[in-house]
DNA sequence: CGCGACTCCTGCCGGC
DNA sequence: TGCCGGCAGGAGTCGC
């Protein structure tokens, strides 16, 4: 899926076509996604006007005067825009019709995506207990550390913990990781402050990377804009097991860390 | 509370 | 060529 990179890249392809944009009618062709679909969405979203486009973690928010509709894109979720009588393909399970006469089209083929209707995003279960945005000055070496006292997992699966930084997910974490040069299998409570430092600081560096590259397509995510992402072609480890180290050329190391796939170099990763 | 395993679902790819 | 097992970008929930 999404992660933060690919979630902010949909978010800014979207932004400009729905801002502004009065919802007229709401079609939902499958309510079976990770939450069933609300019997109430259609009634609050239609005839709302989008005021803007937010992103908090990997949740994309369309706030309204009233509230915000909260869309998540799972593992294999996306949206787009489409003129409005598009006709609609198989696993593109609801349309949120536009003033302008086009849509914004959510199509997600294992329905691990979501979509809800709430008051005050920011109070709602899904987000209300999130730790910071990886982006921002609230998380840095120092909160890392202070949070990871203690903690005997591996450090790879609590940079992935969305109580601790949000957004990370299974390509980044072992991307920063790597950037790093820490062993994703040393256990969080473990590991000095000055590595920690060293670590925001590669959490950063790959996620704004990536957003700038528009994220990355493995298989099928394309931004709103309908582009793949072209970080694929800057990863250094993930999906590259036994494929030269960029920086010592010792093969790329493939282990499994919480039914997870870690990459990592043995050689440069301490 | 922390942690690990399991679960939801479909598509695709590699091996036999 | 066709079938089958395994694996995939997430993350809530449960049991210990």
């Amino acid at each position: 899926m999404p992660e933060l990179p690919e979630v902010e890249t949909s978010r800014r392809g979207i932004a400009p076509y729905i801002e502004g944009q009065r919802i007229d009618r709401v079609v939902i062709r499958e309510r079976r996604l990770r939450w069933p679909v609300a019997r109430d969405v259609e009634d609050r979203l239609e005839g709302a006007t989008i005021d803007s486009v937010a992103r908090r973690a990997k949740y994309l928010l369309l706030n309204t005067a009233d509230g915000s509709a909260i869309i998540h894109l799972g593992m294999s979720g996306s949206v787009f825009i489409v003129e409005r009588d598009t006709p609609a393909a198989l696993h593109e399970h609801f349309d949120l019709e536009l003033d302008s006469g086009q849509a914004l089209r959510f199509r997600d083929p294992r329905r691990f995506g979501s979509l809800h209707w709430t008051n005050d995003p920011m109070q709602h279960w899904l987000i209300r207990d999130l730790g910071p945005e990886p982006l921002s000055e609230a998380f840095d070496g120092e909160y890392l550390w202070r949070k990871s006292r203690g903690r005997k997992v591996a450090v790879k699966q609590f940079i992935m913990n969305a109580a601790i930084v949000v957004g990370v997910g299974n390509i980044y974490a072992s991307e920063s990781l790597f950037l790093a040069g820490i062993n994703p299998k040393r256990a969080a409570g473990r590991i000095s402050r000055q590595r920690y430092g060293q670590l925001a600081a590669a959490i950063k560096q790959v996620l704004a990377k990536a957003i700038k590259a528009g994220g990355t397509t493995l298989r099928d995510f394309y931004g709103g804009d309908g582009e793949p992402g072209y970080f694929r072609h800057e990863l250094a480890v993930y999906d590259r097991e036994d494929e030269p180290c960029v920086t010592c050329r010792s093969p790329v190391a493939a282990i499994v860390q919480g039914q997870r796939r870690t990459y990592y170099c043995k050689n440069c990763q301490t």
